[in-house]
RNA sequence: GGAGCAGGCCAUACGAUCGUCGGGUCAUUUAAGUGAUCCGGAGGAAAGUCCGAACACCAUAGAGCAGGGUGCUCCAUAACGUGGAGUCGCGGCAACGCGAAGGAAAGUGCAACAGAAAGUAUACCGCCGGCAGGAUUGGGCAGGCUUGAUGCCUGUCUGUUUUGCCGGUAAGGGUGAAACGGUGCGGUAAGAGCGCACCAGUUUUUCGGGUGACCGGAAAAGCUUUGUAAACCCCACCUGGUGCAAGACCAAAUAGGGAAAUGUUUGAGGGCUGCUCGUCCGAGUUUCCGGGUAGGUCGCAAGAGGUAACGGGCAACUGUUACCCAGAGAUGAAUGAUCGUAGUCCGGUUCAGAGUAAUCCGGACCGGAAACAGAAUUCGGCUUACGGACUGCUCCGGCC
RNA sequence: GUCCCCAUCGUCUAGCCCGGUCCAGGACACCGGCCUUUCACGCCGGCAACAGGGGUUCGAAUCCCCUUGGGGACG
């Protein structure tokens, strides 16, 4: 049974890491967001949203905070490991529907898979 | 059927699954936390931050000036720049809408270009009179010359015309957004409210209605006054400042540093408002160099609430009684996702009906979707954005 | 969140307080011409803007209101 919760402890609260994560994460690129990643601090995989006021009003921008949320929840058991993930939503995804938010995001969940997975196996290897 | 006006109303509903924030209870745990369960969890605009208040601190919130705001009247309200009812003006065929709507007869400023002249008188053209000069193949008279006569010359009077000067006028004048009441008659040298009649307006007095803005009427004064105050300003009224990052408490960390200037009752400096006064605190204060922390708790959610009846009021609103609710409280920031059913709207296809047709209405199927938009101390408004259905009313067209 | 400020050619700006002289001036850039063997410099000419809407006024870049966009301060 996989479980499917999602609360605060599993969030990147302080300042002080989105500026880390943003400074030396890797970054991987979509058409609508892009993820900054990072070895996680904790002993969970946390989640950080960045969704800035160019993007659009505050209604707009929860929504995507929602659905982005609403992915990771279900998805996180996917990625291996304590990594530390800072999703930046791009301006192209201001008009964006719940199913093609999903699907944009299951591209970057697979690519990040990968590479969590293989560096999972280096950082085993040594 | 079309076009439009006004008003209040709703803001998809229900179920299932997986989650999320707050609170209560229980379990576990030293505690933090974690888990289970129950309850609650966005809007009409939560938005813009344009007003008003509550609340907190600044002295108890002081005085004067400055500054700021409002601006028809009466009422309502905790308060307002808000609302209601009216007045006046403007727009619309109408339903109805809009109006920063006091004062320009307190003062100052401005009114480009054009025009004679832009606000108080003036006089460029024009019209008229007087004086002086010129012209005159208009007319009269006198004198002279000459002749047969007509005639010619000079002077003078009058007329016409013209030039200059002085004066009178404001009827008329390419302009301009705006030109000093309008029309007619009289009057005059020419003209003019110069006089008269009617009309329009103003001021003063007065009568009636209205709480009042104001409305209706009468009389008098020839009084005719430009526009602009969203230009300065005057008048009336209101206004202390800062905003929950207000503010209160707890904890942590480093340092109780160095240099310069100034000051200690003859008072530095600071707070209260921009200035002055007044008042309070008062032994440190200011600048530079160097260093450190930026966490938590409270404020923070229970009434200027809603509905109904009765009473007051045209209404906004308000008094009493009864009932209904206890109704979000986050802080990298909660209220969501998926599926199903019903319903609404939009688009398409098809069938039936009305009609010459455009088109309209109804049924079925398929697809799509909810418009604007997310609490951040809390309320009352305003403004802006935007989907839908309903009710009432107005105008136009067609048929009976 | 609370409170302030700003918006003028492609860019930087003047004009705004106190309305008309402004179909908005200047500099750089761009385009065309002259000069030069050619380029540059220089000279001449041109293109080009009042954030949007409404109001006051005879008249608005300027005054007033609303909206849009941008920027700043505050623990």
């Amino acid at each position: 049974m996989k479980s499917f919760h999602f609360n605060r402890s599993a969030r990147i609260i302080k300042r002080n890491e989105f500026v880390y994560l943003s400074n030396k994460g890797q970054k991987l690129k979509n058409e609508h967001f892009i993820a900054a990643v990072g070895p996680g601090r904790s002993n969970i995989t946390r989640l950080g949203i960045t969704v800035t006021k160019k993007i659009g009003c505050a209604a707009t921008r929860n929504r995507i905070k929602r659905f982005t949320r609403e992915y990771f929840r279900l998805n996180r058991h996917r990625i291996q490991g304590n990594w530390d993930i800072n999703i930046i939503a791009r301006q192209k995804a201001s008009a964006i529907s719940s199913k093609i938010a999903f699907s944009s995001l299951e591209k970057l969940f697979d690519d990040l898979a990968k590479e969590s997975n293989y560096k999972e196996y280096i950082i085993d290897f040594y």
